[in-house]
DNA sequence: TCTGGGGTCCTAGGACCC
DNA sequence: TCTGGGGTCCTAGGACCC
């Protein structure tokens, strides 16, 4: 049996962990650049505030009600994650646990027998939220799919259920599956959604009873058999490798207002090389070919209108590299040939890609000695802003003034990962 | 030269996830 | 509806090989 765990309304209960006075209270948390809501609690549902809904449409609702509402504060986000996945890796073992995303995680189970899965779980669930101080629910069924939606229905119930959900049988599995309209199901998106309704499928259970080969045709080759397969309990999505490291990564960022100057552009751009950079190094991992995209919104008709616009710029590199400089240097080039000088910027990326072991970088003997050094520079550089703070030490290419950054005008402090934000009690 | 029937590798784009 | 910043996997099509 698989499980997942989730923690519940992960970015808000991560800013009441430290502010007793919101723990009854309706608390929601903004995507960067204070854009939209992407974490609610359950009394800010309750007001009607939807997931991803704009912050500005949502403004007078929230004050109206006295919500408390917050930047993203990712250092604060990352480091209690850290505490609920190795919580977890205590409990389920390293080796059966698969952390999904910054909030949730699949344990697989099969050591624990039937009878004893209901006490495994709810043992995991008070622990964790005794150690960390966040709340869990969980899911656990045969298949990753179906854990899905045993999480979800427990997350819907919470008083009934006790935040946890356990499909051992195949009527407790219909019934879940008849509650769980197709639009929630894993693996689903909206496309999908509207076309299986289009066919009259609106549960789970329907779609589980399709053939397989319906949903080979229409639910996008492979993709749509695994996913019926899950629904009738045949494991398809195994978990994954513990230690397999990304394939590409990205740094990208809306600017705080638009850029219209080429020097900007190449700060904010040699900015996200590096960050991109340093992400590629904790892997220990070096890109093979980097992207560099910008979007820009023009004016139309005198009015502001949102009408991105985004090209992007690729380059192969001639040898694999982690090396910040060389990257922002690449970068730098790409950022030039996007560039157009009458145009607004209101976002821009680097990906880096291709992404091999470091230790397969090819040394060679007509490197001078300064280049061989480089990766020591690195490293070096990488500890002291991991252990000072966020870019002690930087290119100046990334810039001094960053008037494009974005705002976070609401953020709260880094109570669990910086000397000088440590939470304090009188 | 494009006639047959394979095969691989790469990239762009679509769909999905949180 | 497209608001944010990450990611993954799959497929189709082009280039190239024998």
């Amino acid at each position: 049996m698989k499980a997942i765990v989730d923690c519940n309304s992960f970015y808000c209960s991560c800013e009441r962990l430290f502010r007793p006075d919101l723990w009854n209270k309706p608390v929601v948390v903004l995507s960067n650049n204070d854009g939209c809501i992407v974490s609610r609690t359950d009394e800010a549902k309750k007001l009607g505030i939807g997931m991803a809904a704009p912050y500005y449409q949502n403004k007078e609702l929230i004050e109206k009600n006295e919500v408390a509402a917050f930047s993203s504060n990712y250092h604060l986000y990352g480091d209690l994650s850290m505490r609920v996945m190795d919580t977890l890796r205590a409990l389920a073992g390293a080796h059966n646990t698969e952390v999904y995303s910054v909030d949730e995680a699949f344990l697989d189970l099969d050591m624990i027998p039937g009878n004893e899965l209901y006490d495994a779980a709810k043992r995991m669930k008070e622990i964790t939220e005794q150690w960390t101080g966040i709340k869990v629910s969980i899911g656990v069924a045969p298949t990753k799919v179906l854990s899905k939606v045993a999480n979800k229905l427990s997350k819907k119930d919470k008083k009934g259920t006790g935040g946890i959900i356990i499909l051992d049988s195949v009527e407790k599995i219909k019934d879940a599956l008849e509650s769980t309209p197709v639009d929630d199901l894993w693996g689903i998106g909206h496309r999908y959604a509207n076309k299986l309704k289009n066919f009259g499928i609106e549960n789970g259970w329907q779609l589980r009873n399709m053939p397989e080969e319906w949903c080979r045709k229409n639910l996008g080759g492979v993709v749509g058999v695994r996913m019926i397969r899950e629904l009738k309990g045949i494991p398809c999505i195994l978990m994954k490798d513990p230690l397999e490291v990304k394939k590409m990564i990205a740094t990208t960022r809306m600017f705080g207002t638009p850029v219209h100057k080429l020097s900007d552009l190449k700060e904010a751009v040699a900015t996200y090389a590096s960050r991109a950079a340093e992400k590629v190094r904790r892997q220990r991992s070096a890109a093979t070919s980097l992207d560099v995209f910008v979007v820009a919104n023009g004016f139309i008709d005198r009015k502001y209108e949102y009408n991105p616009q985004s090209r992007h710029s690729h380059i192969t590199l001639p040898q694999a590299t982690s090396n910040t400089g060389e990257l922002i240097g690449y970068a730098a080039l790409l950022a030039e040939n996007l560039f157009r000088p009458n145009e607004k910027y209101i976002k821009a990326g680097v990906l880096l890609g291709g992404l091999v072991p470091d230790n397969s970088i090819q040394s060679n003997l007509f490197m001078t000695q300064e280049k061989n050094r480089l990766p020591q520079l690195m490293s070096a550089i990488d500890n002291i802003n991991f252990s000072m703070r966020d870019d002690v030490v930087k290119y100046v290419a990334t810039g001094l003034k960053r008037n494009w950054k974005m705002r976070q005008q609401l953020r709260s402090k880094r109570y669990t990962t910086r000397w000088d934000e440590l939470f304090e009690i009188r």
